[in-house]
DNA sequence: CGACCATTTGATATGGATCAAGCGATGTGG
DNA sequence: CCACATCGCTTGATCCATATCAAATGGTCG
């Protein structure tokens, strides 16, 4: 299942290098757990695990972004969450993923084995404590999205440029590594209804659009008080 | 805060008796989570703890159900679950809750202090991988509420009425604890589209509505393919 | 330059919201 | 025990935000 990062694209081939710090047995403690993976590269629109999948590994996006998604029988599909650097995506409930992921640009991500993370928690309790606690963040994000799905279109779009600003801006602009396409199955609107939006926020000055990927936050304040 | 349940409705005096079983501390182990609280009753419609208080206390429904919500600026009520007995509740990301609780019904809750839980998992993985695997069922049920909510109206609730009847019901007679009203702000609808969505699943003959409060499926398959 | 894909813009359709009224059950006071 | 108020729910009529269908524009890469 690992593998298909590597064939749905690219000539990237993630061969599981050994990552170059490795700490022996006795020495894994708390905090360690980013040196119990491995570095591998994923290109553009490669899937890193599929929804179904037996969830055998835990990810944390190093460099580029990801988008989890889950495409409904109807063919419509929902994003249910982007990561950036620093993010930890992969934990699930139970022993297969309910989401696929996919790399939205070309990536790295450090892939860690799950049944090692278990049974250094099983040992250390302040490890299980900070899987708890990634996973209550994980759970804090979902709630935030569902409440985004009840609101309005300019609601929804405001409320997400104000998250990617938080998370990825440099001062007030905001560099979009997804689609309109991707940004409408994220909020739960069409990619038409998403561009309008936009349109009308730039015509409110409330935001600038140098390029259809660039977004500058001009006035967040108004921004916010969209965010209903 | 915790006081709450008590003054907003009802006599009744939840004054926190100890419970009845009380291991010593050294005999607290995996699984004796649930002896480290106490049993409180709550009256219909008595907050159990409010948005933005201090979370210090976990809950376990054990009688009743429950509902937790936010009130949006605008005056809208979303409701982001509904408990059942046996559900563990008001865990939440950080050490505040992002969400208001309330009994829907008369109900008895266990009420267990947090850090004793933090200090037990502190020494016990076990007991530190139990909330991990609480807090992972949490997530996977609010993920698939966000799902519920890019759905039609149709879709919604019969995807309500499968999780209502999963739950609570008693072979194919759903008996809900809860109005019209509180349906639709758990699937982000007026009470009138669920009121209409009812009568005309009623009239497909996909269920039966003996009374408001009364749920017959007759016929899950058709229900289960609505659900999208 | 030309083809292709992403995005924007325009015209129309529609599902669910809103506004408004009717209905049935439950409870209260006479 | 019945008249009446109240509350929760259903049903009806109309409106509106967003979807859908369709076309134009712009940006990128061979």
């Amino acid at each position: 299942m690992l593998m298909q990062g590597a064939n749905s694209n690219s000539s990237l081939t993630p061969s599981l290098k050994r990552p170059a710090v490795r700490m022996p047995a006795s020495e894994e403690r708390a905090g360690s757990i980013e040196l119990m993976g491995a570095l591998m590269p994923f290109g553009r629109n490669s899937e890193i695990f599929g929804e179904n999948e037996s969830a055998d590994y835990l990810y944390k996006v190093v460099s580029g972004s990801v988008r989890s998604y889950k495409v409904l029988v109807d063919g419509r599909r929902q994003i249910g969450a982007f990561y950036v650097p620093g993010d930890i995506f992969g934990l699930e409930s139970g022993d297969t993923h309910t989401f696929s992921a996919e790399a939205i640009t070309d990536c790295k991500i450090l892939v860690i084995k799950r049944s090692a993370v278990m049974a250094l928690a099983a040992r250390d309790p302040d490890v299980a404590r900070q899987m708890w606690a990634a996973t209550a963040r994980e759970l804090a994000r979902v709630q935030a999205h569902s409440l985004l799905l009840i609101k309005t279109a300019q609601e929804r779009v405001a409320s997400f440029l104000l998250e990617m600003a938080e998370r990825v801006a440099a001062d007030g602009l905001v560099e979009l590594p997804m689609s309109r396409q991707d940004i409408a199955d994220y909020l739960g609107l069409t990619i038409e209804t998403v561009s309008r939006t936009l349109t009308q926020l730039e015509k409110t000055a409330a935001i600038g659009v140098p390029s259809s990927r660039r977004i500058l936050l001009r006035n967040r304040s108004a921004l916010r008080r969209l965010n209903a």
